[in-house]
DNA sequence: TATCAACACGAAATCGTTTTAGTTTACATT
DNA sequence: AATGTAAACTAAAACGATTTCGTGTTGATA
C-alpha cells in the first residue's frame, strides 16, 4: 500500500518532465523514440496506471453509467443488468450497480455519491418509498447534471426517457388465459397502488374482467403489504368462504406463495385452483407444478435503456422530447394453469 | 445538462475567491456571518454540490467500498451484499457493486475501473475462469494500491484476508445426514475442482463417506461442466442402472434441477431418492417438496468481510499476517429427505 | 552569417476542491 | 505616530493527469 507509482514520480525519477512522460506513453510523435522505449520500460516495470480519477476530472467523462435498483434479491432486476452490461461495454462504457433496498434515503445516498463527476448517467428503477412519498426533487437536480433513464419503476411526474413492462397488457392477458380456461372467481395479488408496475398490471386485471363482463369483487383484490406477513395476508384470501378459482399475482413470490398454500389447503394445482405469476425467474422453473407466468423481457429492457441513456449522453444537443418505449411480455403457460380447449 | 454549478462559478458570481466560498461553506471562523450567508444562500438556490471526483482526488480517500461478484441471478451473494451494505454503512463508507460474470476479462477491467483512486478497498468473490486460468497477476498490482479481502470463491496463492464459508463441513454434513436416514448410494453434483468452493463441497462428501465405510463410486461423482446442458449432464446420473438413492448438490440449481429429473421419472421424494442441496435461498424455500439444504449466512459473511476490510483500510501499519475466517453452515432439514429416526 | 525548420523537450493551464500561508484593512494600543 | 493584532479575505499549492503553447538546440539553407 501507498507505493501509488504517478507520472510524477516517474518523471522525478528519469529526470523529465510530467508532461514528456505523459507524451511518451502515448507514443507522442514529439518524444524521441529513445525517451519513449525508456519511459516505457520504466512505466512497465512499477505497474504505472494512470490515475482513473484524475483522467476523469480531467477529461470530464468517466465512460462509467450508473445504475440505481431498489432490491438486489430479483431474477428480473438481475436480467435487466445483464442486458445493460452487455449494451454498455458494447459502446465502451463500465457499470456500476448500486441498491436502494427501496429506501429513499438511500436512493438520495446513492444518487450523490455517483453524481458529480463519477458517472456519465443514470438508469435508475424508483425505490418503493420514494413511490410512496412522491418525492423525486433529488432526481430533478440529477438531471441538471447528467442524463436520466428510468426502467421498470417510472413516474409519470418525473420528465425523462423512460423504458417499461407492458404491466397493463400482460395483466390483462393473464387475467384473460385464466378467463378462456374456465375460471369465473379469479383473484389478483398485487401491490399498493402508488407501486407504478402493481396498479399497471392491476388495470389489465380489470379490464379483462370488464371485457368479459365478470363482476369485480374487491375480495378477489388483495394489495399485499410489505412491512407485514406476506404469508398471512394471502392465506387470507385462499381462505375465503368462496374460493377463487384463478390467481393472477404480480411477481413470482406471491404466486409461488399462494401455490403453497393452496397446496397446503389440499387443493389441486391446476383443477381446483390455476395460478399465473409475473416474471420468469427460477421460482417459476422450480415450483411444482411449474409456473405459468408472464415472461418480461429484463435483458430487452436493460439493452433499450441503456441505448436511450448513451444516446443522450452523446447527443450534442438535447432533445426536449422525452420517449418511453414500453417491453411486451410474454405469456408462457406451463403447469399451474389448465390448458386451453 | 452542462449547467454544474462549482465553486469558482460561486466565486466569480459573488465577486469572491474560491477559497473564500469553499470556507464559508464550511463555516469556517474565518469568513464573516454575512459571507458566509451570502455564499450559502447562493449554493444552494443553484444546488451545488461538491464534485465527488475532485473530492476523492485531494483527500485521497473516497470512502466508497468496490464489489465484485461473478454472477449477479444469485441469492447467495444478494445476501452477502446486504451485509456488505450493512457493515459499510455502519461505518460510513459506500458500495459499489460491479460484476465479472465469470469473465477473467471482465474482473480484470472492472478492477481497473474501480482501482485508481476510485474506491478505498476491494471485497471480490473470483470469477470462475481466473480460477481455471489460476491468473492472479490483477490481485497482486491491486494489493500494492488498497487492501484487497476475497470472499467466498478464493485462492490460496492469493495472500490477502479471507472470508469462506465451511464448504467442507457443509459438504460432511450434508452426505452424513443421507447416511444417517438410510440412503447408501449417495451422489454428489458438484463443480470441476479448480473451482474452491465446489472442491472444499466434495471433500466433505468424500470424508463423511470414508468415516461411514461407504465405497466412493466414481459414476456417482458429478462435476458439471457449465458450458453444456446441465439437464443433460444430470440425467445422466439419474439415468444410471444402479440409481443413486441420495444426491447432495452443491448448489440450489443443481438441487432443484435434479429432483425435477427424478420426479419426471416418477420417483417419490424423499422415499426413493433424497435431495440436499447449498444455499438457502428462494429456489430451496419454493420448490415441492421443500428442499433440505445448507443455509450459508451470507449477511454474516459480508458483514465480516467488510470488517476486516475497513480495519485493513483504516490501520496505521499494515498486519503482514492475514487472517482467513470461516462462516459456518446450518443443515436445514426439509422435505426432499426423510427424517432422522 | 543570418534565417528557418525540425526536433526534443518543458512550462503552465486545466479539471474542482481544500488548505496553508500570506495579505490587506481597520482599529486599538502604547 | 509607530506598532500590534484581529478580522476577512486571497493566492497558491496540492491531488494526477493531459494538452497547448513555448523554448532552446541543432543543422541546413540562402
Amino acid at each position: 500500500m501507498g507505493t501509488k507509482i504517478t507520472l510524477k514520480k516517474i518523471a522525478k525519477e528519469l529526470g523529465l518532465s510530467t508532461s514528456t512522460v505523459s507524451k511518451a506513453l502515448s507514443d507522442s510523435y514529439e518524444i524521441s523514440q529513445d525517451t519513449r522505449d525508456k519511459v516505457k520500460a520504466f512505466a512497465k516495470l512499477y505497474h504505472y496506471k494512470p490515475n482513473s480519477l484524475a483522467l476523469r476530472l480531467r477529461n470530464q467523462r468517466s465512460m462509467v453509467i450508473g445504475v440505481i435498483i431498489p432490491e438486489i434479491v430479483h431474477h428480473f432486476f438481475s436480467t435487466v443488468i445483464s442486458g445493460i452490461e452487455y449494451g454498455a461495454n458494447e459502446r465502451g462504457y463500465n457499470v456500476m450497480v448500486c441498491f436502494s433496498n427501496d429506501s429513499y434515503q438511500k436512493e438520495v445516498l446513492n444518487i450523490e455519491m455517483l453524481a458529480g463527476g463519477s458517472v456519465d448517467g443514470f438508469l435508475v428503477s424508483i425505490a418503493n418509498e420514494t413511490q410512496e412519498l412522491s418525492d423525486f426533487r433529488h432526481f430533478e437536480d440529477l438531471k441538471e447534471e447528467v442524463p436520466l433513464v428510468l426502467f421498470d419503476r417510472v413516474h409519470p411526474k418525473i420528465n425523462c426517457d423512460k423504458v417499461i413492462v407492458d404491466d397493463f397488457g400482460g395483466g390483462f392477458l393473464a387475467t384473460q388465459y385464466l378467463i378462456k380456461t374456465g375460471c369465473r372467481k379469479i383473484a389478483i395479488i398485487t401491490t399498493p397502488d402508488h407501486i407504478s408496475v402493481g396498479l399497471g398490471r392491476k388495470k389489465g386485471y380489470l379490464k379483462a374482467l370488464e371485457d368479459y363482463k365478470i363482476n369485480v369483487n374487491d375480495d378477489y383484490i388483495i394489495k399485499i403489504d410489505q412491512k407485514k406477513d406476506i404469508k398471512e395476508q394471502i392465506e387470507k384470501l385462499i381462505d375465503l368462504p368462496i374460493r377463487p378459482d384463478g390467481v393472477f399475482a404480480v411477481n413470482e413470490i406471491y404466486a409461488a406463495t399462494a401455490m403453497k398454500i393452496a397446496q397446503d389447503r389440499g387443493l389441486k394445482v391446476p383443477e381446483e385452483i390455476s395460478f399465473i405469476g409475473f416474471t420468469d425467474g427460477y421460482i417459476s422453473q422450480f415450483s411444482n407444478p411449474s409456473m405459468s407466468t408472464l415472461a418480461q423481457h429484463g435483458y430487452e429492457m436493460g439493452k433499450k435503456a441503456i441505448a436511450l441513456l448513451i444516446n443522450r449522453i452523446e447527443a450534442k444537443e438535447q432533445d426536449p422530447l422525452f420517449k418511453t418505449e414500453i417491453i411486451n411480455v410474454d405469456l408462457k403457460i406451463r403447469n399451474s394453469t389448465k390448458k386451453l380447449t
